[in-house]
DNA sequence: TTTGTTATGTTATATTATCACACAAATAAC
DNA sequence: GTTATTTGTGTGATAATATAACATAACAAA
C-alpha cells in the first residue's frame, strides 16, 4: 500500500461502523469495536489468533471464542471479509454496498486490495444463469504480486 | 449430479492421470493413485481426514501426512483442486488445460461443479491489468444451490 | 420489575495442517 | 552392478484454526 495517513483509513472505518450499527440497531460492543480496530491496524489481512493476542491487551480474559464471535458479527454486518485463501480477515472498505468483490492478495507485502468490477459481476451473473445456479455467497481471490512489489523485484 | 455411470468418470480420471504422470515423468505411486481414486468416488468435495479414514482400509499405516503429501502432489500436477471455502478437495475434470476455474458448490447436495468461462477469464484479466497485479493463483468459488436442488425445494 | 433475548466468560475439544527425523525405494552416476 | 543421490514413506509430535456446550452477565421490552 502506498504512503498514506492510515489514521484516516482507521477512523473512517470505525465511524462508518458506528453509524451502520446504530442505523441497523445492532450492538457495536467494545469487544466488537476493538476487533474491528485491530483488523484495520493496516491493509493486510489478519489471522484470528493474532487478533486474539492483540485483543488480550485490551481484555485479558479474551479467548478464541471471543474473537470468533466478534468476527462472526463483523462479517455478518459486512464490516469484515474473510479471506478464504489465507484463513484471515480484512476490513471492508465499502460496507454499505453489496457487490461482488475481488481480492488481490500480494504474497510479498501481504496487502489485500478489495476491488469490485461490473465486468466481473456480469460474467459471473451470466455464468450462474447458464448453470441455473442460485448463489448465496461468493469468494473471488487472487494471489500474486501487487504493482509495487511486482515492479520492484520482477517475477 | 444427475444420473450417470460414475465408473466412467472414475476410470476416465484415473487413466488420464496415469497418462499425464507417465508423460511428465512423475511418480504416480499406489498411495497417490488411491487418494485420487477416493477423491473421485463422487462429485462432492472430500475432506482430508475423510480421505485419511478411507485410505486406512487400503494402507493401515496411513497418517495425516500421508494424505497431505498425496494431495500436495495431486494439486501440483493439477489433478485435484482445493476448495478453499470448504477446506476440501475435488478432482479436476480437465487436468491438461490451464484455465480460470469457477466452482459452483451446492450447499444442499454438496456437488461441486467445475466451470470455465472465457467471459470470466476476460473480466479477471482486464482487472488484473488495470491493477497492474501479477496473478500466481486464483480462487473463484460460489456457494449456493444447484439447478436440481434449487428447483426441488425453492430458496 | 420480571421476563426474554443477546452477549460474554470459560473450559474443553474438534478440525485442519505441518514439522522433523528415520528409513526405504527408485533413479542416476560411476 | 555397486554406490550415491534423490524422492517417497513411516511415525510421532505438535501447530494452527475453529467450534461446542453451558454458565453468567448485560441489555431490552413488557
Amino acid at each position: 500500500m502506498s504512503v498514506h495517513d492510515h489514521n484516516v483509513c482507521l477512523n473512517t472505518a470505525l465511524s462508518r461502523a458506528d453509524a451502520l450499527c446504530e442505523r441497523r440497531g445492532v450492538r457495536f460492543t467494545p469487544i466488537r469495536r476493538k476487533v474491528l480496530e485491530l483488523i484495520w491496524a493496516n491493509h493486510e489481512s489478519t489471522k484470528a489468533y493474532d487478533l486474539l493476542e492483540a485483543l488480550k491487551d485490551f481484555d485479558a480474559s479474551a479467548k478464541p471464542a471471543t474473537v470468533y464471535r466478534a468476527l462472526d458479527f463483523l462479517i455478518e454486518q459486512g464490516l469484515v471479509h474473510r479471506v478464504e485463501t489465507l484463513n484471515a480477515f480484512i476490513g471492508c472498505k465499502q460496507p454499505d454496498i453489496r457487490h461482488d468483490l475481488l481480492f488481490l492478495i500480494c504474497l510479498e507485502c501481504h496487502t489485500v486490495e478489495e476491488r469490485s468490477t461490473p465486468n466481473l459481476s456480469q460474467a459471473v451473473a451470466s455464468e450462474l444463469a447458464l448453470a441455473q445456479f442460485t448463489a448465496e455467497a461468493q469468494t473471488f481471490e487472487i494471489l500474486g504480486r501487487c504493482q509495487t512489489c511486482g515492479s520492484a523485484k520482477g517475477p
